[in-house]
DNA sequence: CCAAAAGTGTTATGCTTACACCCATGC
DNA sequence: GCATGGGTGTAAGCATAACACTTTTGG
C-alpha cells in the first residue's frame, strides 16, 4: 500500500499505487479592532506567489485531525490559542494551485480584540511576514484565496444576522455601542440603537460588568457575555 | 516533487518528499417514497468491514474538482444526473479508517422519487449491492458513517426548516399533501394542514400543474415548482 | 350513504419596526 | 454651557399560530 524509501539523493521518499493530493488547512481569522473589521493575512516567502499575501495555513500532518491541523497553525503562526474556530469549507480545484493538486480545507476563526492586541504577528516558516488587513481594503491575494475570503465574510454576516456571536470579535469587556459598531461594519448597514440594544439584552446573553469605559463624554456601562451565549447561538434573525 | 517510477514487482508508484492523505467523496444521497425519508447506501464487497453498508463514494481523481468527483461517483453508483448537489462537510480524523489517513469530502444529495425510481441501483466495482433504507431504521454503517449520516440528515432538518427545497425529495408533480408527509417525516412533528398550505403557496415557488392525482377518495390538484423555486431559497422559517 | 382525504378563513397574539428626546460627562 | 455620545418607551403594522367544518370521490 504505501512504502517508505529513500530515493538516489537521499531524500526520503513516500510512495502510494495511485497519486494523491496534497491537503492543507488555511484559516480566515476576523477580529474588530479601532472600529474596522480586519483579517489577519500571511506575506508569502516563497514561490509561488512569492510576496504576495495570502491566508495563513499549511500542510495536515498525517496523525492530526483537521481541526488540530488548524489549531496549530494558528498557534505557530500568530501564538493564538482558545479561538471561536469551525470549518467552512473545502475547497479543491485542480487549478487553484501551480505546484499539483493541492485540496484546502477551510475554517473559520473570530478571535477578540484582546487576544489580537497580545498575540505575536510573527511568519513562521513559510511566511516572511503577517499583518491585520481591513477587510474592505485588501491587498491582491495569492491563490483562489480572495473568494474564499468572500466566502468567509458572507459566512460572518449570516452568523451576525442570526445568532449572537459578535461580541467574540471584541475584548471581553465592551460597551453595547462598540458591540453595535460591529454589527454594523460586518453587516453594512446602519441599525437602530433602541431596537438594537433590546433585542441584545432579551438575548440574555450579557450581563455588565460592573465598569464603566471612561472617555470623552458620558462614561459607558461595561458588558461581558455569559457563559451560555456560545452554546446558545439562537438561530433567530437578530437584527432587522 | 513527485516522482514517477516503476516499483520492482512492475506496480506503477507515485512518490512524493512528504506522507500524504487518500483524499475520497461520499454522498450522502436522500430521497422520499411510499411514505418514508430514504437513504441509499451500499454493501462493501472488500474489507475493510467486508458486508457491511456504507455511503456510496470513492476516490477523488486528480484531474477534477471535488463536486466533479461527487458527480462522477453518484454517476457510476447509481446512473444518476442533474442532482441537486452541495458540500456538506470534510471529515478528517486520523482514525476514521483502518487503511491509514482518508479524509472524505462528504456529500449532500436529494433527488426525486422518480429518479430514484428509474435509476440502475447496482453496485460499482468496490460494492456488491446497493439499496435504499429508511433513515429511521439503519443497518449499522462501515466507519464513520453513522454520524455522518446524522448530520446530514441534521442539515436535511434545517434545510426544510428554513427554505422551500422539500419538493426536491418528490416526483416532478405532486400533491400538497405528499409534500406536507415530506416535511412532517423529516422535522418528525405534525404540521396544521391550512398554516402549511397557506404558507407554502404565499413563497410563490408552486405552480398547479392542472392535473389531479386520482386515489380511492376525493382527487387532489397536482402541484409541479417553478424555476425560480431553487435560486429563491429564503433562509426564512416556513413552518412553525 | 358512509368513509376518507381534500380543501378552505378568521381571529388573537406577539414580534418587528419606526421614531425623538433627555442624560452625563469633558472641555 | 455646549458638544458629544449614552441611554430610554411607545404605538402601528405585520406575521404567526390556533382552530373546525364542508367538499368530493370511491366503494
Amino acid at each position: 500500500m504505501m512504502q517508505q524509501s529513500q530515493s538516489a539523493d537521499g531524500m526520503q521518499q513516500y510512495s502510494y499505487a495511485y497519486p494523491r493530493p496534497s491537503v492543507t488547512v488555511d484559516v480566515v481569522l476576523f477580529t474588530f479592532s479601532d472600529g474596522e473589521l480586519r483579517t489577519l493575512l500571511i506575506q508569502r516567502a516563497g514561490p509561488p506567489h512569492t510576496g504576495q499575501w495570502a491566508l495563513p495555513g499549511g500542510f495536515v500532518h498525517l496523525d492530526e485531525s483537521l481541526e488540530a491541523a488548524a489549531q496549530r497553525e494558528l498557534l505557530e503562526e500568530t501564538g493564538v490559542e482558545d479561538v471561536y474556530l469551525e470549518q467552512l469549507y473545502t475547497f479543491g480545484e485542480p487549478e487553484r494551485d501551480p505546484r499539483g493538486r493541492v485540496i484546502t480545507v477551510v475554517y473559520f476563526a473570530l478571535i477578540s480584540a484582546d487576544q489580537a492586541a497580545r498575540m505575536a504577528v510573527r511568519g513562521g516558516d513559510d511566511a516572511q511576514d503577517a499583518a491585520w488587513w481591513n477587510v474592505y481594503n485588501l491587498p491582491p491575494l495569492a491563490f483562489d484565496h480572495a473568494p474564499i475570503l468572500d466566502y468567509a465574510l458572507q459566512r460572518l454576516r449570516w452568523k451576525l444576522e442570526w445568532t449572537a456571536l459578535g461580541f467574540l470579535l471584541l475584548p471581553a469587556q465592551f460597551t453595547l455601542s462598540e458591540l453595535q459598531s460591529v454589527y454594523e461594519t460586518v453587516l453594512k448597514e446602519g441599525l437602530d440603537k433602541r431596537n438594537f440594544r433590546r433585542k441584545i439584552l432579551a438575548a440574555d446573553i450579557l450581563e455588565e460588568s460592573g465598569g464603566y469605559r471612561e472617555g470623552d463624554h458620558r462614561p459607558a456601562k461595561l458588558y461581558r457575555f455569559t457563559a451560555k451565549a456560545i452554546e446558545l447561538e439562537q438561530a433567530r434573525r437578530r437584527f432587522p
